[in-house]
RNA sequence: GGCUAGGUAGCUCAGCUGGUUAGAGCGCAGGAUUCAUAAUCCUGAGGUCGGGAGUUCAAGUCUCCCCCUAGCUACCA
């Protein structure tokens, strides 16, 4: 794959991102994937290739519906709203779509007709009545985990819909004694309703084939293996009314399943931009196409798109993908990102305290073509990118222009001063260039700052700051100087994907047109440069610790998926972080959001298989709950019977592993031996509320 | 519980099909230098390659067991 040649016919390439939900602001973990797919989208538009870069909103589904009604507006003008955010903030770290559409949009609501009708038309689909509990008041299905109640075997209460953490028992929903949806509390209804189905086991052979046709990393495959040796399962592409989504042809209230419709998001970003741009469209998605489709998408979804998604394309008569690029997850400092640690970062934040180049930077001296997680450590990002950017790249121009401009009138000399340097420089580009298209930047920034560490090498062993004072040794000093820069030069341009702004800077630093790849074959001589302006300036640690103070206001607009917000929850752990910046100030109807009841312990036992965990059960007053609690290292449980403290009593419902446990006590300390239970004064009763 | 990955110097990571004294960058220590955004250059100190057992002439690299981390999944995708 080193196709360096100039003469390389271009190649016709479509590209994608993911699509970020609609339901939440755009934070470091999607910069990682839009960062990568935008070095490698520069890239391949630096060789001359001709790319189409988009990307989309994905906007549909109950969540957006649930997130508009709670905002108080139409869930169009909330996916409005978002996109416009969504955009700037990509806008801000330079990622170069060519467009940025939405999966609530004319074309993709054509695509998905379309694709859903040539599917049944060609035996596809079938349909299949459902029972599912619906919650009357809110008037809307209920997935398993938005019911809770007794399960049926063992009776343990506070059970999720599809199975009983506390007996093991695997059940259906309809199963559970009294039932409640979690939305309105009401007791729910059991409902028929037809489902759409797509017969992906029809595909089982196709997709083992399809997975290990190179397509997909060695790993991906492997997990793959695990769907397809089971076999699949016809998929459930429908939804009911109400939803938030495309209705699927011929029906009135039955609508396309979020999934069905996101990745079809991707073609109609995709003809949205052709028709603007008198391109043909056909030609990057008919079943025959030479064009090359690449996705660049997260580990969490590599189902949709590696499975789900070809078996649509194939069944529909379009063109498969050519490759998926799967990363994996970001964490900050080694642990995931956190609203609580202050290490969720959302894209503005970051914007408003750093240039986007040092993170570019900083994810391309990371990534490689596996899936691996990747850790942003604040300080060796600080350190990492100061000096390879500033210290050394940078400062090869910064420590050579003085000369050139000083004692050479701005003018290049008219020939190498070293040329088999030179020549080791360009040579390296092929290299280079195999590693960007492998998707491996990491190894191709280490030779990049290799070569740069021979270019300083070079300069100092010439020491031009010596021999300036030589008269006789100023045409020495000239070409010294000249060859720095230029060499310097190859150093932009093979870092042009990475650094957009930066190399935008040594552009008209050098006073020359955009650079391109081949032009690392070429060398300037006699040739007027302008006057050195710092293009980079150094980070300090103090405002880069920044990112992970919690800023004001962020704490309450941040809202990820449910299910990410829950595991944070229950991962987090007793604060023993006393470090950590207070949280932002909250009004008293914030505040007020809180129920806060005094709470008597009624029955206390350690969880056998848990390591922190007490089973508290409590009396509210006028009912009694179960709650677990980390305080196992603290208390033993006998000495907690009779107490009064203070419990959390409108937290969500939480499932754990050993049940589930419905509100949280209040207790300080730093952990371990250290913790103390809140406890009102005499004379509270269980019940009172905490104002 | 099952599955897929990962656990290599203080930090972030390379180490292909097993083969000489285990590598890089950053950081750190000492020295040089002063052209440069206290940048650069030279030298150096740091690792029982998660733990244990095994296969082999030889294992970070293969096999088994265990521990830890992450994600997915747990018969409705």
């Amino acid at each position: 794959m080193s196709n360096n040649a100039p003469s390389q016919s271009p190649r016709e390439i479509l590209v994608t991102s993911a699509l970020p939900n609609a339901n939440g602001p755009i934070h470091l973990g999607h910069m990682l994937e839009h960062v990568q797919t935008d070095i490698w989208v520069r890239f391949q538009r630096m060789r001359g290739h001709r790319v189409i870069y988009v990307c989309a909103d994905d906007t549909h589904g109950t969540a957006t519906m649930i997130r508009a009604e709670e905002e108080g507006i139409t869930p169009e003008a909330l996916v409005d709203k978002v996109r416009t955010a969504h955009m700037a903030d990509f806008a801000g770290f330079g990622i170069s779509y060519d467009n940025y559409h939405s999966t609530h949009s004319p074309e993709n609501q054509h695509f998905s007709h379309l694709i859903f009708e040539r599917l049944q038309a060609a035996g596809y689909i079938f349909k299949k009545e459902v029972e599912q509990l619906y919650d009357p008041e809110k008037q809307l299905f209920l997935a398993d985990r938005f019911v809770v109640g007794d399960c049926p075997r063992c009776g343990a209460a506070g059970q999720y819909g599809d199975n009983c953490e506390n007996c093991g028992a695997t059940y259906d929903a309809t199963e559970l004694g009294s039932p409640k949806s979690i939305y309105s509390g009401a007791t729910p209804v059991l409902r028929a309703s037809a489902h759409y189905f797509f017969d992906l086991p029809q595909y089982n052979d196709f997709l083992n084939e399809w997975t290990a046709s190179g397509t997909l990393q060695p790993e991906i495959k492997n997990k793959l293996q695990e769907w397809l040796g089971d076999g699949l399962r016809a998929w459930d592409i429908s939804r009911d009314a109400p939803y938030f989504g495309f209705t699927i042809p011929g029906t009135e209230d039955k609508y396309f399943y979020v999934w069905m419709d996101a990745p079809i998001g991707y073609m109609a970003s995709a003809k949205h931009y052709c028709d603007q741009h008198c391109i043909d469209f056909d030609a990057f998605w008919q079943a025959d196409s030479t064009a090359e489709l690449h996705h660049f998408i997260g580990k969490d979804i590599v189902n949709f798109h590696a499975l789900f998604w070809p078996a649509m394309l194939t069944g529909a008569g379009f063109r498969t993908p050519t490759r998926i690029h799967t990363h994996g997850f970001i964490t900050v400092n080694g642990t995931k990102m956190s609203k609580s640690r202050g290490t969720f970062i959302s894209a503005e934040h970051y914007l408003q305290t750093l240039s986007p180049e040092y993170l570019r930077y900083y994810y391309a001296t990371k990534l490689n073509a596996s899936a691996d997680d990747q850790d942003i450590n604040l300080e060796d990002f600080t350190q990492r990118v100061n000096s390879d950017l500033v210290g050394k790249v940078i400062n090869i121009a910064s420590r050579s222009a003085g000369f050139i401009n000083k004692h050479f009138a701005g003018t290049l000399a008219a020939e190498a001063h070293n040329s088999e340097l030179m020549a080791k420089f360009a040579d390296a580009a092929a290299t280079i260039a195999e590693l960007y298209e492998l998707g491996n930047y990491s190894k191709a920034v280490r030779e990049i700052t290799a070569l740069a560490d021979l270019a300083n090498q070079y300069i100092a062993e010439q020491e031009p700051w010596a021999k300036i004072k030589d008269p006789a040794a100023h045409a020495d000093v000239h070409g010294v100087c000249s060859q720095a820069l230029n060499l310097f030069r190859l150093l932009m341009i093979y870092l042009k994907p990475i650094l957009p702004e930066t190399a935008a800077k040594a552009e008209a630093f050098l006073a020359v047109e955009p650079l391109s790849w081949t032009d690392h074959a070429t060398t300037l001589t006699n040739h007027k440069i302008e006057a050195f302006k710092p293009m980079l300036q150094r980070m300090e640690l103090k405002t880069v610790q920044k990112l992970i103070a919690v800023p004001e206001g962020e704490a309450e607009s941040v809202s990820g998926n449910e299910k990410t917000i829950a595991k944070q929850a229950a991962t987090k752990k007793t604060n023993t972080d006393t470090s950590t910046v207070p949280p932002a100030a909250i009004s008293i109807d914030d505040f007020k959001k809180v129920d806060l009841r005094v709470a008597k312990v009624i029955a206390a036992e350690a969880v056998p298989e848990a390591d922190k965990l007490l089973q508290l059960t409590l009396d509210l007053g006028d009912h009694q709950r179960q709650v677990f609690s980390g305080i196992k290292s603290a208390y033993e449980p006998a000495e907690l019977v009779g107490k009064l403290t203070v419990v959390v009593a409108n937290l969500a419902p939480r499932k754990m592993r050993f049940g589930v446990s419905e509100g949280m006590v209040l207790a300080a300390g730093p952990g371990g031996e250290e913790i103390f239970l809140i406890s009102p004064d005499s004379g509270a009763v269980p019940g009172m509320v905490v104002t």
